[in-house]
DNA sequence: CAACGGACCTGCCTGC
DNA sequence: TGCAGGCAGGTCCGTT
């Protein structure tokens, strides 16, 4: 369920909470998530402090100046920062705790997710290195969409949920900004016109934004008990549709 | 290289 | 009520 404005309300949730705090223990109940979490990771985080949480795509990246801790959520994850004493519920696989008695809980049902360590140049890690532009920078406009979907014959929307053309547009965002623009999901990418896609690159920008926008009101949620309901899906014109409108009412 | 299917995993929903 | 089965859904990987 996370996409990438979960993930950047995610980031901007804990930031504040664990920048420039020290790590004094990690604590792994479950390696097993999508990649074996590395068994070292307390030698390597222990002692260090974050200076600054990013995101580059889906991925959150937690740096402690000799590299980064990388966190994906996968479908199902969230991270909170939490008091140390607070009861673990099932599925709370990780948790890196700081000096001032306060953890990070990774928490992740169906374990898609990873907790990985890179070492810089984070950017050059192959799980990094080969992804499109993001969604909401300079380098993606209609222009890189059209372009790269020349001679392309599968459906437009798998087009633009793949990570080598853009990062973050997952299945939700993908359905409502192709519906807003008024492209059909199965439409063969390289069949699509180029003023179409200055349409679908502007609506992927504004689907995006708006979402991260909504996210921001549950950000006072992301330390204590609350949880991130996730205000945007009200606003989903398509996601639960089962086929195409033969009409749009907009 | 592009396209596609498989794999990973659990919670939730449906139908018998 | 219970259980089996199907589905969701991000992303890497192997095969065509």
């Amino acid at each position: 369920m996370p996409e990438l404005p979960e993930v950047e309300t995610t980031r901007r949730g804990i930031a504040p909470h664990i920048t420039n705090q020290t790590v004094k223990q990690v604590i792994v109940r479950e390696p097993r998530l999508r990649w074996p979490v590395p068994d070292n990771l307390d030698a390597l985080l222990i002692g260090q402090a974050i200076s600054e949480v990013t995101r580059r795509g889906k991925y959150i990246l937690a740096d402690v100046g000799s590299g980064c801790l990388l966190m994906h959520l996968g479908m199902s994850g969230n991270l909170r920062v939490l008091p140390i004493d607070t009861p673990l519920k099932k599925h709370d696989h990780v948790d890196i705790v700081f000096d001032n008695e306060q953890c990070l809980r990774y928490h992740d049902p169906r374990r898609f997710g990873s907790l990985l360590w890179v070492e810089k140049p984070v950017l050059t890690h192959p799980l990094l290195a080969k992804m499109g532009p993001e969604p909401l920078g300079g380098d993606f406009d209609g222009d890189h969409l059209y372009q790269q979907s020349r001679g392309r014959t599968g459906p437009i929307k798998n087009f633009i949920m793949d990570g080598h053309i853009v990062v973050g547009v997952g299945n939700i965002y993908a359905n409502e900004a192709l519906f807003l623009s008024g492209i059909r999901p199965d439409r063969a990418a390289g069949r699509v016109s180029r003023p179409r896609y200055h349409r679908l690159a502007e609506n992927i920008k504004k689907v995006l934004s708006e979402a991260i926008k909504q996210g921001g009101t549950t950000l006072r949620d992301f330390t204590g008990a609350g949880g991130a309901p996730g205000y945007f899906k009200q606003y989903l014109r398509s996601y639960t549709r089962k086929s195409w409108p033969q009409r749009m009412c907009l």
